[in-house]
DNA sequence: GTCTATAGATCGATAGAC
DNA sequence: GTCTATCGATCTATAGAC
């Protein structure tokens, strides 16, 4: 049976996704208007709402399946080893699945602002589970002696955020390979959890 | 001489500033409008325009007062002892600083996709000229062989990412003074910078 | 499902009176 | 230096035809 003339549900949805991740990630939430995504997209403004009620939930949607992903994809390792190995398996799945993804990790990081209230929990939630799956390994090494650090938590956060720092300048091509990345990023997490 | 009615120029100029420093950061530039800068403020829109020639202008310097006060309040610090004893004040003034300003922080690093190329790149080279004086401290341990770390580059981008994100959790009041702070990440920093 | 058209609000910036 | 008033553009979201 032919489809209606016009219809594409099925490549439109997901180019809304596609388009609105770039424009975000490029100019920011506030700065891009649904005619500016709608026209990239390739149809007018108002058929963006047969796939959003609104612009936040458009948002929302991009945040909430970059950090589900992310979880997801972090349970779906097969983690082996020692709390040694298992931190080294941490740092490279992290800083990969980051580097995979420059567009999503920049607007889970920035746009946190422009959420609703409720959607703002929603995704801070997502987000302590993943911390909370680091600060497991750090303290199953401290309770084992492989490592010492003064604070857990602040080891978890303060890990992350070296990690998830290498986005800001890492670009393909460069001087480094996503490998030596992973190797120095490894050497440096490696002694900052370490005992003297 | 009595001044002109209605005419606050000593005072109102500093309110812009900080008011839109409070806005921008707290709901971003894009979304923060003139008027309702000029709200809280307690003027009309139009007269912001005495004081800024446009909203860009605005960010601008804000974000150019807070990186040369961060750089000149660097290079106030008489550095005194050896490559370890200058990372530790490093790692001491960026905390301190950047937890006193919050918001001009938080600018700092939000608000770069909105300045235009020209802005971006003088806000780029001062900081710029902030990593090269940590970059600086590790090349000069490295070749005193107190430190050791596969890349002085990536090893500064990794330390002030890592110190930065102290922004993002740390609350005065909380658990930890910020001077427990201060102690705990030179712990981290130390150690992962440090030979094995 | 997509279109055209538009309601209704808000935006940055300017002009001119005082 | 601040005000009132406004231009011209743009915005999100909706209504109704096809």
């Amino acid at each position: 049976m032919a489809r209606t003339q016009g219809s594409h549900s099925d490549i439109t949805g997901p180019r809304i996704n596609a388009v609105a991740l770039r424009l975000f990630a490029q100019h920011g939430y506030a700065a891009v208007s649904m005619r500016q995504i709608a026209r990239e997209v390739g149809v007018q403004a108002g058929a963006l709402y047969n796939y959003t009620p609104d612009k936040q939930s458009l948002l929302f949607r991009l945040m909430k399946t970059h950090m589900t992903e992310l979880l997801s994809a972090w349970r779906e390792l097969d983690l082996s080893g020692d709390a040694r190995e298992r931190l080294k398996q941490f740092v490279q799945f992290h800083i990969r699945f980051h580097l995979n993804r420059p567009d999503e990790v920049f607007i889970a990081y920035m746009e946190l602002r422009n959420l609703t209230p409720g959607n703002f929990t929603e995704i801070e939630q997502l987000r302590g589970e993943y911390e909370n799956a680091l600060e497991m390994i750090l303290k199953a090494g401290v309770d084992e002696s492989v490592f010492a650090v003064p604070d857990t938590k602040i080891a978890t956060l303060g890990v992350i955020a070296m990690l998830t720092g290498v986005n800001t300048w890492y670009r393909s091509g460069g001087r480094l390979s996503q490998a030596e990345v992973e190797t120095i990023y490894w050497d440096m997490v490696r002694k900052a959890v370490a005992p003297d």
